[in-house]
DNA sequence: GATACCATAGTGGTATACCAATCAGCCCAT
DNA sequence: ATGGGCTGATTGGTATACCACTATGGTATC
């Protein structure tokens, strides 16, 4: 997912990426010279961008040491939650405070989730449209608390995707939050993103539930 | 104003509080070195606490350097909207997952708001009060965002308990949320936290900008 | 053979030296 | 008197050396 700051690869954003793409796996120790000579740099920066991504949630400070965020079914049941109060809002504020050049943008976002095809697509676009919706309340700490929603997400985003039925849902889900607030209709677009987001969370943990039996039974894990 | 983690005076407490109790005013540049002498650590603890705090928002990095955050009236804005949504989701989790005891608790920590004479007291009984009702809502995510935002406001507490009348008027309305909760009354609870939450930000905002106003004429500022 | 102890290597935490960039102030030239 | 350029001090950014602590593994002793 896009670094809203960072343009250039600075050390933080290689790290994040390592981490978002699970090249850096979950739960995986990480020491601050260990990382010297993968990242090509001395301890000082590390350390600065591990307690910068201490703070988003994808790096944890161990009992001597660090770690890759582990992807926890109870912290992601407790982002749902959280999440659903974020967005709901989101789009209350949204109706009230977007134009309709805004909504049109959104809707074109919605739309273009269908036409891709690969799931990395469908993952940015989706990722993108919720992003732009709360970029639509106009209100910086919800924006803010949104991207480190997101952010924590991220990694869970290959079980969200994988089949085709389950793209064209959020498809149409999308759609139909963006055509709610084009309508200037709050109640039904609360509505929608409230049901887009209990589906999606639902599915997503039980998928993420049998993946770890499976992924136990070969002796992985999450972390 | 408690750090929930360090209960040692960490560097990154005693920065915290300098900037909390206003002894470093909101806008003020501070330069890494130049913190060096005053709280007895070298460059590199230092700039680990500053990057710290700039993440909780109480610290911003200038073009070269950093700064206090100044009190800026649009972020006090954008808090309480924040807030609203934040808090209005904490009472009805709460109403719906905390036990007699703990809204026990609360209904008394609300009640204490009201003995306590002093402007300080009714402060840290008033933060204890919104962090515990946050608490009860049973997400950690809600809880630390409820933490960030109290933490932003904390600097502008001077202006809420200024008078005794305000003090016993967030006693009532204290006291309203926790017997709305306690009487299982979801949606008065959502309404007593909203129309509290309502006034106190109008109030604080009004006061707020007629004391933007005196110290412009007296030649100082809010950063 | 089991256990207790010690040496060692690896950890994060801290202090500090060096770097490039920048901003301010002064001096000199016009 | 004024404008231009240079110099020095100060900034954050980085690299690195040293510290205390701990966990571990091997060895020596019982």
């Amino acid at each position: 997912m896009p670094d809203p700051d960072d343009v250039s690869p600075t050390l933080h954003r290689r790290l994040r990426e390592a981490i978002l793409s699970l090249d850096l796996a979950p739960g995986e120790r990480l020491s601050e010279r260990g990382l010297e000579p993968e990242f090509r740099a001395s301890r000082t920066p590390i350390r600065a961008a591990l307690m910068r991504l201490a703070s988003e949630g994808l790096v944890r400070r161990d009992d001597r040491g660090w770690r890759v965020a582990p992807i926890d079914l109870d912290e992601i049941r407790g982002l749902y939650e959280f999440r659903e109060i974020l967005e709901t809002a989101s789009a209350r504020l949204a109706c009230d405070r977007a134009t309709p050049e805004d909504l049109e943008a959104l809707a074109e976002l919605a739309g273009s989730t269908a036409a891709d095809e690969t799931p990395e697509h469908s993952i940015d676009s989706g990722t993108s449209f919720h992003l732009e919706l709360a970029r639509l309340s106009g209100n910086a700490f919800l924006i803010s608390a949104m991207e480190g929603v997101l952010t924590r997400l991220y990694r869970t985003r290959w079980v969200e995707v994988q089949s085709a039925e389950s793209r064209e849902r959020a498809h149409r889900e999308h759609t139909a939050i963006a055509e709610a607030l084009l309508a200037a209709d709050a109640d039904g677009a609360e509505l929608a993103t409230l049901s887009h987001l209990r589906g999606t969370g639902e599915r997503l943990i039980t998928s993420l539930g049998e993946s770890r039996q499976r992924l136990r039974a070969s002796g992985l894990s999450l972390g």
